[in-house]
DNA sequence: TATTGTTATACTCTATAACTATA
DNA sequence: TATAGTTATAGAGTATAACAATA
């Protein structure tokens, strides 16, 4: 794998990403959720309780996908809808018990994998790696706030 | 978003990944190949033609899923199959001009996203990230050393 | 009227099992 | 026998359109 120097940062960081996006295809681990359900237990574990619209538009899936999704979650006990007090045509979205449990053993599970990897490496690059994790994020955060009505560090959800 | 400084280095890049996955998910552009078809333009673009069981096993997905996805490919006119000379049983698997083209378009119109968000970021990010490259692709190639039978540069497609 | 959510329906994608052909 | 590939079949996942209920 290589990329060249006097490209542009995104061309450069592009091919990088692909390797790191199928890096993560192949750590499915035991349970297997897929990959928006993965993002939805990582959205509530973070974030708290939230709307199928939220969830919807964060996780990049159409309201009723997220309706469909919601559905399969709770029916395989992950999450919970409960009333919105605040508004009768809302529904909040909640992770059970069982549901953070799984995402704590996802989450542990692929970080095991990566963290193999990293004792491949040599301990200069995980240093460099690591060090570069505060600038990622913040490229994150710049990509969130392309969406307009979304607060990176967000209140709605 | 936030990490803990104090964790291992899987458990601190693992969340900056998922963040980065989401925001290619978001990345499809006009005509939004699946995950894997673009994972199987990669690796044509990148290492020539290919067999469908190799495909199948750089793309993480089964053999005959792969001859499906190929079947896909072929009939949207962005791969051909061609006998391979050697074996058979084989069929070699490369990309038309089409696909080329369309692999090409995907990739500047990802890469130009990701220039977009690197515009917002100070420069010292933009930096460290650069810098970080190198280090992220030997990580890469960590992850593709776990596979048996499979040398990083690759020689077998 | 606009918004929240669901239901109905169809399509894409992918897997497992069974099969054919070649090594 | 083992390997490369395909076909058959079924299931998961997701989208668009149409609908119901509340703001």
């Amino acid at each position: 794998m290589q990329t060249e120097s006097g490209a542009s940062p995104g061309s450069q960081l592009l091919p990088v990403l692909s390797g790191l996006v199928d890096l993560l295809r192949q750590l499915q681990g035991p349970e297997q959720p897929s990959s928006v359900a993965l993002t939805v237990l990582r959205l509530l574990a973070e974030r708290g309780p939230g709307r199928v619209t939220d969830l919807a538009r964060l996780a990049r899936v159409s309201q009723p996908g997220m309706t469909q999704l919601v559905g399969r979650m709770e029916k395989a006990g992950l999450v919970r809808r409960v009333a919105d007090p605040g508004d009768g045509r809302a529904v909040l979205v909640e992770l059970t018990a069982a549901g953070r449990e799984q995402r704590a053993r996802t989450f542990a599970y692929h970080a095991a994998t990566l963290d193999t990897l990293f004792e491949r490496l040599d301990p200069r690059d995980s240093d460099v790696i690591t060090q570069a994790l505060p600038a990622l994020i913040r490229l994150v955060d710049a990509g969130h706030a392309e969406r307009p009505g979304h607060s990176p560090s967000g209140g709605e959800l």
